[in-house]
DNA sequence: CGCCGCGTTCGACAATGCTAAACACTATCG
DNA sequence: CGATAGTGTTTAGCATTGTCGAACGCGGCG
C-alpha cells in the first residue's frame, strides 16, 4: 500500500466533517474531532480558506464550506460524459412517464445523483443533483449493486438502515433480490425508502460493458403502480432509456 | 504573511487546472503545467483520487474531477444562509416579473451563482447554479462591485474583457457607473454581456449592513425593456426582493 | 524490433509541516 | 470588577513528511 499525503487526507477529512455537521464548526471542535493539535488544524484551515474551499464567519470565527467547492462541483458535471449523453434521453423519459427522472452513479457506499429532471407538472420541486441516496433501498442503488462488483462489496460492509417497514436489511434476502435484478435487468423500490414512494431503475453500460450508472423514475405509489406493482409501461420506458444511453456511450447492442 | 501548506496549495491548483481544461489531463501535462516533478504530482493526485476529489480514466490513465466535489459543493448550498433566506422571495420575483432570477455572491474576480429560478414558461432552460458571471458587465457584478470594497479592488486588478460592443472596459467610465449604482441603489446591464439580453440587480445586506450578495432578473431586451431602458416595475420588484431578503438576514430597515 | 511516451515506483535528502506552549482576545461568572 | 475559561491565532524548534531525480514496466507507433 503506497502512502498518501497526510496533510491532504486531513484536509479532506475536515471538508467532510464540515459537510456533515449542519451548522458551522469551531476550530477546537474540528481539531478534537480529528485528533489534531489546534495549530495543525489551523494551518490546514487557513490554507483551505485561502484557496476558497472553506469560509470563516467574521463574527463567530467559525468555519464552513467555501464557494470554490460549488464551482468545482458544477464543473465536474460539465465534464461528466455519462451525464452529457443522458441529458437528451431523460427529458423524454420524464415527459412520457409523467414522473421525475434521476440519473445516479456509485459513490462511497451510496448513489450520487448527477442529473434530475422534474416531474412535468407545475408543482414546486427541489433539485436533488449532488445529493446521495442509499444503496440497499432505492431502485437506483439496487440496480447498481446488482451489476457493479465494487458497489456490491461496499453494500456488504455497510450498515443497512431500515427507513420504512418494508426496507430490506437482511443480507441473504437482499442477495436474492439482486439475483432477480440481474436476471430481469431492472430493479424496483416499493415503499422501501420513503413511505408512499416507488421507483424503477435500469443500468447503463459503457463500451466495455461495464456499469457506469443507472437511470430511474420515482413517484407516488398511487401514480406509478397498479395492482401493487410498477406499471409495465414505465418499466419498459426506463429500460429503453437506459439502453439508448448505453448505445450512445458506445456499448454494442446485444 | 503567514505561510500556507504547500501540498494543499498544489492540490488546489491541480483541481483548478482540471476544472479549467475541457478534457481530461494526463499526469505529465499536470506536472509540467505546475512546474512539479512527475512523482510529486503523482503523489498528490493519488491522494486526491483516494479521497474522491479526482477520478482516473482506467483506459487512458488520464485524470478528471471527482464526484466528491459535487457532493461537497451541494452541501455548501445547503449551509448557505443567504440562499436559504432568499429561496422564499426569489420564486415570487420570478413569477411576478415573468423572467429568470439569479442570486449571486462575490467569488474570485467574478460572481458565483448560488441560486437560479427559471423563467416561468415551459421553455427548456439549463440550471446555472455554480456558474460564474463577469464582474464588470453584468448587473449582479456591477451592483456587487459598487457596494463591496473587496470586489471593487479585484475589478481594478482584473482584465476586463469586451463581450459585446456595449461592454464597458474603460476604468474611469466604469467608476462613474458604479458611482451612479451606489446613488440609485441598483445596477443594470443592457447588451453588455450577451447580445439581446438585459438585467437588473440590487444588493443584499446582512445585519452589519455589509453586502453579502445580490439578486437580479435577466431576460431578453424585447421583454424586460421599454423605450431603451429597463421597465421601472421590474426595477422596483427586484429592489423590493433585495430589501426583503436583507430584512430576513437581520438588516435594520431604518 | 527498438523507440519514445506514458503512469508508476524507489530511495535519499532536507525542506516542510507538525507539535507544544504561549499569545491576544471575548464572554462568562463569582 | 477582576478572575477564569473559553475562543482563534501566532511563535519556535524538531523530525517527520513530502519532495525530487532517476529508474522501472508497460503500451503504442514507426
Amino acid at each position: 500500500m503506497a502512502k498518501n499525503i497526510q496533510s491532504l487526507e486531513r484536509a479532506a477529512a475536515m471538508l467532510r466533517l464540515l459537510a456533515g455537521g449542519e451548522r458551522r464548526l469551531g476550530l477546537s471542535d474540528i481539531a478534537s474531532s480529528l485528533g489534531l493539535a489546534k495549530a495543525t488544524a489551523h494551518g490546514i484551515l487557513r490554507t483551505l480558506q485561502h484557496e476558497g474551499f472553506v469560509e470563516q464567519d467574521p463574527g463567530s470565527g467559525r468555519y464552513q464550506l467555501g464557494a470554490e467547492l460549488l464551482r468545482l462541483g458544477t464543473t465536474y458535471l460539465d465534464v461528466h460524459e455519462l451525464r452529457a449523453r443522458a441529458l437528451v434521453w431523460t427529458d423524454d423519459l420524464a415527459r412520457s412517464g409523467g414522473e421525475a427522472v434521476y440519473l445516479g452513479v456509485v459513490h462511497q457506499q451510496g448513489v450520487l445523483i448527477v442529473h434530475h429532471v422534474f416531474r412535468p407538472d407545475d408543482s414546486r420541486q427541489v433539485l436533488e443533483v449532488g445529493a446521495m441516496q442509499p444503496m440497499h433501498s432505492t431502485a437506483l442503488g439496487k440496480v447498481l449493486t446488482a451489476f457493479d462488483p465494487v458497489a456490491h462489496a461496499e453494500l456488504v460492509e455497510a450498515e443497512r438502515e431500515a427507513f420504512t417497514a418494508r426496507t430490506l436489511t437482511d443480507l441473504p434476502e437482499i442477495e436474492r433480490v439482486l439475483e432477480r435484478t440481474r436476471a430481469q435487468g431492472y430493479a424496483t423500490d416499493l415503499d422501501e425508502t420513503w413511505e408512499g414512494v416507488a421507483s424503477v431503475a435500469a443500468p447503463i453500460f459503457d463500451r466495455h460493458r461495464l456499469p457506469v450508472g443507472a437511470v430511474g423514475i420515482t413517484g407516488a405509489v398511487e401514480r406509478v403502480c397498479r395492482d401493487g406493482d410498477l406499471r409495465p409501461e414505465l418499466v419498459a420506458a426506463v429500460r429503453d432509456t437506459a439502453r439508448s444511453v448505453s448505445r450512445d456511450l458506445g456499448a454494442k447492442p446485444f
